[in-house]
DNA sequence: GTTTACCATGCATAAAATTCATGGAGCAAT
DNA sequence: ATTGCTCCATGAATTTTATGCATGGTAAAC
């Protein structure tokens, strides 16, 4: 395979185009004198001329109306495909469910974004979970997970622990309740599902009785929002309440933490390991996110 | 339009193929540590990387693979475009008649292909002429004519003169034969429809009676031939026998030269003027058979 | 005849590609 | 583990190539 040379194709390309090689050069940004070059370069390769030169205009010669559309096609081609990978390693859609949306990761997103303004990172916030990606809606995933599928990349981000709180104006000027207390409050449930309550009731020794289920909520997220506005207490995923607890929209009533069996994971397909763009993401996410030291670059937990 | 590094992009064309940037490098005659920096050239063009370097072998990212068919179809999209136009540059049909052929262009015609041994030069002989070149069977051609087509390049050789001439064996000890004792020998003549021997002793001022046509051949050449063995007196075209003169086969018999009003041209259509294989073949033949001096490079006659 | 609009080209310089030599990382076999 | 092997990465020097600049030449238009 004996190539003609490429950059001096690329000039011809234009120079064919405008009929001139200095508004070629114009162009191209470079020299009438650079074009005439390029042009030398390829008609000695080819070992015909290309171009009439004539005092009013350029014309192709015949084998140059020949290599035009080839020239043109060829790099048009290119010029697709690149901007198709371009296009992929600029982009980001981030998927989380509400609560870590809401809780985790938009608080710190503007800070990645500052990092990366660049990349046009988006945030998708939907419910359920495509285990295998397969619908591409999103490029990785903030996840809490109990197994891991092949072909998946997953990164720990910490374990989910529910510590109870509440907004400090449900006890008005009274004392802050103990745990035998906690009844007398409602008692918020951020699962349909899961009693975390009872467990976490069942953690600290004590029987709950009846008055277990006062409110259920969709999400962690909801919970939270609820106690925060005085309705009652709530188990909270610790590190979504950072922010309340430091600006006193929430206390914390006991240090008893439930601990599940699941954790929280960064989990993204193995072909996307070498986008530039997750690895940054990633990597952000660990620092960030993570309640142990970041892991060197690469390594999956 | 925005191209990546072209030089680059072949070099990573080969390397894809290969799997290995060492022995890419063999391919190009190229060291490893070059194509290892035309790729990070290319990485670096669109931000993200193209191989995945692993200590047992090499393989593409997903960015890579997407990027691979798209270089190679557009190279060799290219490489089919430079072959086509190449093989045009190499390749030259000259169209004679076989009279031109055996007589003209034949004995000098290895002159010319050691003079351009790259050339691959063939001789189609054929009687008709395409006169606009629409069949493409030949690129030039040497022809007899007087008018002259629009988009046909023209460039005249030599009027066409003709000579008595016979084998100095038709007369054995005789003496050879004056104007006048031409009629006691076998007149050939080389067209069924040209009257030259008519016209040539009218030009000597003789009146042949009706002897004149003892034998009609439909070239030229045939009746040269057909006079070098002996068969009785023909008129040649001048530029045909020069050979035979030389070396004895034919002697001729007057200096009394008909001047037809015709003249050999060289001929091809104005589309393959910037051909160099083209324009060797005229500037050769000009100065080979031209009965002028060789008229300034690139000036039809 | 003069002007104008192009392309070609010699020479100096800037930029890029390439080599060479070395380093380092992963895998396999001992 | 240790050793050896095979690759790729990389710093520095060098060669090659591309480019700019200024100038020259040519054919058409005014």
């Amino acid at each position: 395979m004996k190539l003609p040379p490429l950059n001096a194709l690329r000039v011809f390309l234009v120079a064919a185009e405008h009929h001139s090689f200095t508004k070629a050069g114009e162009t191209l940004h470079l020299t009438q004198g650079a074009v005439s070059r390029h042009i030398q370069t390829l008609e000695a390769h080819y070992g015909l001329p290309l171009f009439v030169r004539q005092a009013r205009g350029l014309t192709l010669t015949p084998e140059g109306v020949a290599l035009f559309p080839a020239v043109r096609d060829a790099f048009s081609r290119i010029e697709a495909a690149s901007e198709a990978i371009s296009r992929r390693s600029r982009e980001l859609r981030v998927k989380a469910s509400p609560s870590i949306a809401s809780r985790w990761v938009l608080p710190r997103f503007t800070q990645f974004r500052n990092r990366y303004p660049d990349l046009m990172v988006s945030l998708v916030t939907v419910t359920g979970f495509d285990p295998n990606f397969k619908s591409r809606e999103y490029d990785i995933s903030f996840q809490a997970c109990e197994t891991q599928e092949p072909g998946l990349i997953y990164h720990r981000l910490r374990g989910a622990r529910f510590v109870p709180v509440a907004s400090p104006d449900l006890f008005k000027d009274k004392p802050r309740p103990t745990m035998a207390q906690f009844m007398e409050y409602p008692l918020l449930h951020p699962s349909h599902e899961d009693q975390f309550w009872s467990q976490w009731f069942a953690l600290s020794g004590m029987n709950p009785g009846n008055s277990i289920e006062a409110y259920a909520f969709d999400t962690l997220d909801l919970a939270i929002t609820a106690a925060s506005r005085g309705m009652g207490i709530t188990l909270a995923e610790e590190s979504m309440i950072a922010d309340d607890l430091a600006n006193g929209t929430l206390v914390q009533l006991s240090d008893v933490a439930l601990v599940t069996s699941w954790a929280y994971y960064l989990i993204y397909p193995q072909e996307l390991a070498t986008l530039p763009s997750v690895i940054a993401f990633r990597d952000w996410a660990l620092a960030e996110f993570s309640d142990t030291p970041p892991a060197p670059a690469g390594s999956a937990q």
